[in-house]
DNA sequence: CGCCCTATGATTGTCTAACAAGTACACATG
DNA sequence: CATGTGTACTTGTTAGACAATCATAGGGCG
């Protein structure tokens, strides 16, 4: 599907340049946008600008209010766990639900051997199939809406992980082995194991990230017992 | 619309009125709404009414393509399927965290007090304070992530309660007597039974409805077994 | 010297007007 | 009957403009 001819709108592609911009670090935590300035970056109108502004809002990577400039958002530790609290709600039950079945979604065994072929270069590497390993597993239940609600919400997780990577506070094996493990559980039919897992796995994520923001981190940070083999 | 000063924006003003009129009905599936309609019609510009257009078609009131005229949305028995298992897996989980903590929130005892007493009137009173009561179920958890993404459910959920009842297709009495039976399983600490509950009331609500569209319902339609008492 | 108030500039919200591009449907043609 | 064409309607985007609001820097006053 690397073809695929890119007939979006223009609004849609300031919005797409901007987003990688965001993740990219080039546009930095609190950053503003005025609509003239993004308008003349990209020379489009200033109403067009306005609507990518908007939708970047409603993705929850830019912050404004009403008369206000917008600005990249800023993750405090309260919002880093306020998102990895919701992503674990929609995904330890897609989990279970998934473990049901027993099936194991191809995509997502695919984004893992992703992970597992770059073991070297750049940590941020591990970003792009690691994401796309979790929308794998939530677009495995089919159902539309879900998908769509964790769309909202991948904008803001996309951040923390680069966040995560580029302070290296994960090793890319045990990423790696988790998600294995995960795979393993469901196919096993063990729903509960699973999203116990996942809740490990995205916990220590989440209080090494508020610790390195600052924030007090609670006893998920620490090293789990014994997954990686060597 | 009696009261409450409007101080937002006409974009959000339309946008409001749109949905009312939606809700009301007054707006029928599939209705087509041109932009220069709608801008003339509210007296506005036609970029304004393109906003107000393109946020409900965000929140899934409103379906459009590229190029194509927006019209009202047309749920068939595979979306109602698809927005109630969207909804169940929300907030089957969050009862299961409220029951840990055994917290009941006051703002859904309210609503469910406000379904009680209105044993009169017509049959789309009890749409308001049912879904008070659910949103107030989700919000009680305090992760504004996960109320934002109900809330983008929000919508559809409430065009599907409409057709419930304008169709008569649940008791309010029963209605009110599992919300209550709900609130008493959280109280005591019985997630798993809360949810297991909640599963029951919003699976029969939808293959009633899915039934009333003319598709197949599954046996969740049935009568419950015995909640009430007289 | 510090604080409050005002004035100025910057920015957003909204409008009018316009053109280009795409879609849909009726119509004519083979 | 199938196919192509043309016309009207609709959307996408732009330009320029004005009012309302916000932010900030000075000036007046205690």
């Amino acid at each position: 599907m690397a073809g695929r001819i890119a007939a979006v709108s223009i609004v849609e592609a300031v919005a797409a340049d901007l987003r990688t911009r965001i993740f990219a670090g080039e546009l930095g935590s609190g950053e503003s946008l005025t609509e003239s300035q993004v308008a003349s970056t990209y020379d489009v109108a200033r109403p067009t600008a306005k609507a990518s502004i908007e939708k970047l809002v409603a993705e929850g990577l830019l912050d404004r209010g009403t008369h206000k400039t917008a600005r990249v958002v800023e993750l405090g530790p309260d919002s880093v766990r306020d998102i990895y609290l919701a992503r674990a709600y929609l995904e330890s039950e897609v989990l279970r639900r998934l473990a049901r079945t027993g099936d194991v979604p191809e995509a997502a065994v695919q984004a893992n051997r992703d992970i597992a072929a770059l073991q070297t270069g750049a940590p941020l590497d591990v970003v792009e199939p690691d994401m796309r390993f979790h929308t794998s597993l939530i677009d495995a239940v089919g159902n539309e809406r879900i998908s769509r609600m964790y769309r909202s919400l991948v904008g803001e997780v996309r951040l923390c992980m680069v966040r995560v990577q580029s302070l290296q506070l994960l090793d890319t094996a045990l990423i790696q082995a988790e998600h294995q493990k995960i795979l393993e559980l469901i196919e096993a039919g063990q729903g509960e194991e699973a999203a116990g897992l996942l809740d490990e796995h995205l916990g220590r994520a989440r209080e090494r990230l508020v610790a390195a923001m600052g924030g007090t981190p609670g006893p998920e940070a620490e090293q789990p017992s014994g997954l990686l083999p060597q």
